[in-house]
DNA sequence: TGTGTGCAGCCTGTCGACAATTGTATTCAT
DNA sequence: ATGAATACAATTGTCGACAGGCTGCACACA
């Protein structure tokens, strides 16, 4: 039981690394959902480290907006409300318009469009799967799979752009939106279809350098996802208003003559 | 000479708040250029704490991209390259105009405008005054009130947009801009009057609901403050590279005889 | 004189401990 | 029984200390 001996064999990144994807990995998968206190004791335990790197993670994770910090009761891990969607979205609108315009009017090759040609026909054949087969939505493995390719087709897409901070803007931003994303419901094939049409045609106007096409399309993709989530938002904050009455309220004072504030 | 004993009258803010400013400090007035190496126990000397706020508020610069840290060399003062610059401009064009945009469809009334025409105004007077006198340049004080306008009309602007989240991420992007801008060379009455119209005619376009004029009109202004910002990195790179000739080749083993790399 | 080796100094990464604060449960007085 | 004062528990902010790594220099040796 060595105490302060460094662990290089088994750790190769450093204790606060590795503090910082466990806890991300616990908040990604859903184990610690919107509004869950983040004891720095407690996750260093179980961590078998001391407080410091743990800490230096928290920071972190606060600087990069997935929690929330309150002077001196810990962190609570960020619930997003229909504001913040919308605000994402529209960062990653603003973000990746620019960067494909760009991309369009510079000269963008085939060694650049070709891969993520090959991420959209991966979609397609995931579509097609699904259509072979009797159900009407994807497992939770082929989500999976789906938001991978998501995710990999925006991001190379914003590389196109050469700008390295946009992309680190961006990777924050679409972390926030996958973290909130773990209510997210299957699409169907035709949906899937959709959106490989519009991952094409933009990959199309960027080979043709017509950015104002490849702009407008793209647009149009992410406000088409944002109404998509926002929906998907309401749908949920309508059935969990219904089914538990008022989980917020528990400080009232049973005092109920009073009138509400 | 109390030691562990919290001096709440002297610092309202934490200790680690205390030493983000006062290492931001130091970079903003040009104390540290770029390439400094920040030792934290110096620091920590220099403000009479510990190394762990030191240590929390150089993590947070390094997150904001102010510091870079090398692995175990310590933190640096990030030097700006040209490429660096073209990118954090491209970064406020694309968010700025976003949300500009935005601003202009939605209802905007004066109770938003009249606070940035008012802007305008003082820089206007700020040029009026200039060419009463005889000099050719704004002076130290006068470049500080021009930036801070600037700074001023800007964070209204995309606070018109009402996306926090991008408004954080533009309070970053300009204040590495902002960094950088120590070498910054005052303007004169015609760049200022230039300006001025600029800003005005924004304004105007967002009152009258034109958000293309308003978006066209602002990108121009953004990639023109860039070009001037990238003139001058070249003049000021082509000066230094002609006063000290190899500043970097130091531990070159004075073997004249080997061709460079 | 050139080169390898060891040492010293500095630096960061990590740790355990202490002080202060805040929310909460308890208890006491009316 | 209820409201207020109080003690307690948990948590954060901060501190000093230690371990390991890297750099650079001096010194010994070929």
């Amino acid at each position: 039981m060595r105490k302060n001996v460094p662990d290089p064999m088994h750790s190769s990144r450093s204790r606060r690394e590795e503090a910082y994807r466990h806890i991300l990995a616990k908040i990604a998968s859903g184990e610690l959902k919107a509004g869950s206190t983040l004891s720095e004791v407690s996750l260093a335990r179980n961590l078998g480290s001391s407080r410091t790197p743990v800490r230096e993670a928290l920071s972190q994770l606060v600087a990069e907006g997935l929690l929330e910090q309150t002077p001196n009761r810990g962190a609570v891990v960020v619930e997003l409300k229909r504001q913040d969607i919308v605000e994402l979205y529209e960062l990653r609108e603003a973000l990746e318009v620019y960067a494909i315009g760009k991309a369009a009017r510079i000269h963008v090759g085939p060694d650049e469009l070709d891969p993520m040609r090959r991420i959209v026909k991966q979609v397609l054949l995931l579509k097609e799967g699904l259509e072979r087969s009797d159900r009407n939505v994807l497992d939770f493995d082929e989500m999976r799979h789906l938001v991978a390719c998501d995710l990999g087709y925006h991001s190379l897409l914003v590389r196109l752009g050469g700008n390295a901070r946009m992309l680190k803007v961006l990777n924050e931003t679409r972390l926030l939106i996958r973290i909130f994303s773990i209510h997210r419901s299957g699409h169907d094939a035709a949906q899937i279809e959709n959106i490989c049409r519009q991952h094409m045609e933009i990959l199309d106007a960027v080979a043709d350098r017509d950015a104002e096409r490849a702009m407008h399309i793209l647009s149009a993709h992410i406000r088409a996802s944002r109404q998509e989530r926002l929906d998907e938002y309401d749908r949920w904050q309508r059935e969990s208003s219904l089914r538990s009455a008022f989980p917020a309220f528990l400080d009232v004072p049973s005092d109920l003559s009073r009138s509400a504030d």
